[in-house]
DNA sequence: CTGAAAGCGCTTACAG
DNA sequence: CTGAAAGCGCTTACAG
């Protein structure tokens, strides 16, 4: 049904051979054949089934994508960077979804080898150590691979492109620091991250090195306590910028102005950050970017495998200063 | 280097297209040889290659997937939907951007078919009727095809998966009117799809059944100088959750307060829509649930062309009332 | 510069 | 019940 090398042949009255070769542009053919190549593609509307191709051992020109969650701003807005890049190159994405699990991580990689993809980009569900054993052994086969988003363990090989959360929690402290913060609470959430870990991490350096120790509370919800037992309070850096939303409504409710009597903060520069009453001050997070950069890292080794790949590359946030703080 | 049914056979003792028959499960094959062959499959870790499948002209398993942005909420989920649907019944999907392009999508189709998909996703970027020829072209070349979330012209064939909009419309009015709305104003948005304008034809004639005319306002901005100019006002229907944030917003900057003075809904159930100071009422839109049952319907279709699809499933919304109103 | 042949890994009539 | 052969559409040494 759909035209192959042999109808273009056919058409233009030369080999299946030669077809490939004009197509494929590696050894010399002469312009007249060429030409009646073009000819015939032209007219035919031929286009090579990528499959065959793929099954011959060419490139695929198809690339696993294994994402954690779909559903979430983040590995969206990353997703959407993979797939622009893969398509600006000539790439497709397959798209994979773990759920967060583990064992269906390691059950999409052997799908997608079988599948026959030049390469996997992951955002590896697991941030313990013992279990990226599956990532390894792939990366080890040789077969390009990338890591994105969340970090892999210390000392693994696989390059990965995240985004350095660790600054920008401490470029949001000094911030706070500048807005005269002394009292200073740190909001996190149930499922913490590495990403969130970071964030904490570069805001307790920079406020201590400041010579101020913020507390830490483990949910938004437990603001209205903290409040209740009338310590002291100026600022607050919240995980992400839900968390920095729930925040400030319970401040609200408390009696308290945001940010007349209290800053916050939050990370992501999600929408709600934006549309939220008032605004939120935030850390714009690039992770478009992150999946655009991870996707080229990748297409790269898979079309110069001697290639020596960088092992991390980190890419900066950008404060973003709006009406929930000073 | 991956292991072939070639490695299997040998190491069963008998012939390939044996091992195929028993994988395949097509005609008779004899006990004890079945047993040798899943014996060998099982020591060799084999697992057929599917690009030689796809080739051979079995199914790919691969479905292809256009949407017209990932990175926003609605699609979002849809893609969830229609990724768990289809590793559920063993595809893989392809991921298109078309980033509302319209050429993009054509070029996408091509690509997809190229690919040898077994059949293809919309979430046409089209509400224009008259260029939609490219998916009925496929659609009557017998390429399984689902739209979803965004109606195609009247009167085509192609089964469409969507969200009953005009009766959540309906729904939302009929509430505001349970709670004594005499005074509505509804606010749209610029980029206006189907999906709004079906809500706002719900709201309307919900609302006129009840002898009340609606003023439309194109932006979340102008509810400030409505409400300046001094006009009666007890209610607002914004076309979707973040216009409904931008709204309450512009209410409370004005000096009155939400829900006391205006209600305010909204319609998507996003994220925001729980985490707004007040929590905005809204309606509940299944994306994950259209997405999975347009995978669904396709793979039905992929795996029995001779079926009768069904032309349209709507799917209905789910009221929730929080905050913002009553 | 170009063609015939072999092969990628699989499946499926066609024979036995 | 099972095997040998052909073929899916393409590419790539191998000859000329």
């Amino acid at each position: 049904m759909a035209t192959t090398v042999k109808d273009v042949a056919t058409m233009a009255g030369i080999s299946a051979s030669t077809v490939s070769r004009v197509l494929n542009g590696s050894s010399h053919v002469s312009q007249s054949t060429r030409e009646k190549v073009m000819r015939a593609v032209e007219v035919l509307n031929y286009s090579p089934n990528t499959l065959a191709q793929g099954l011959k051992g060419g490139n695929s020109r198809v690339i696993g994508l294994i994402m954690p969650y779909i559903g979430t701003s983040i590995t969206n807005y990353a997703t959407c960077g993979v797939e622009q890049a893969a398509r600006e190159r000539g790439y497709t994405v397959m798209l994979c979804n773990t759920n967060e699990s583990l064992l269906s991580e390691k059950e999409h990689v052997e799908l997608l080898i079988k599948r026959g993809v030049d390469g996997i980009i992951f955002a590896t569900v697991t941030k313990s150590l013992a279990h990226q054993d599956h990532i390894r052994t792939v990366f080890e086969s040789g077969l390009p691979v990338v890591n994105m988003i969340r970090r892999m363990k210390a000392g693994s090989q696989v390059p990965t492109v995240t985004i350095d959360n660790y600054q920008c929690g401490y470029d949001v402290a000094e911030e706070v620091i500048r807005q005269g913060g002394r009292h200073v609470v740190i909001v996190e959430q149930q499922a913490t991250f590495y990403l969130y870990d970071e964030r904490v991490d570069g805001c307790v350096d920079a406020l201590q090195n400041c010579g101020i120790k913020p507390v830490i509370l483990s949910s938004a919800t437990e603001i209205s306590a903290y409040l209740a037992s009338g310590a002291a309070l100026d600022h607050v850096i919240a995980v992400n910028d839900s968390v920095a939303a729930k925040t400030i409504t319970s401040i609200v409710r408390a009696g308290k102005c945001v940010p007349q009597d209290i800053g916050v903060f939050g990370f992501g520069d999600l929408e709600i950050s934006r549309l939220y009453n008032p605004s939120i001050s935030t850390v714009k997070q690039p992770f478009t970017e992150v999946g655009n950069q991870a996707c080229h890292l990748l297409i790269d080794k898979i079309e110069n495998p001697t290639l020596e790949q960088e092992r991390e590359i980190l890419l900066q946030g950008e404060l973003i200063v709006r009406e929930s703080s000073r």
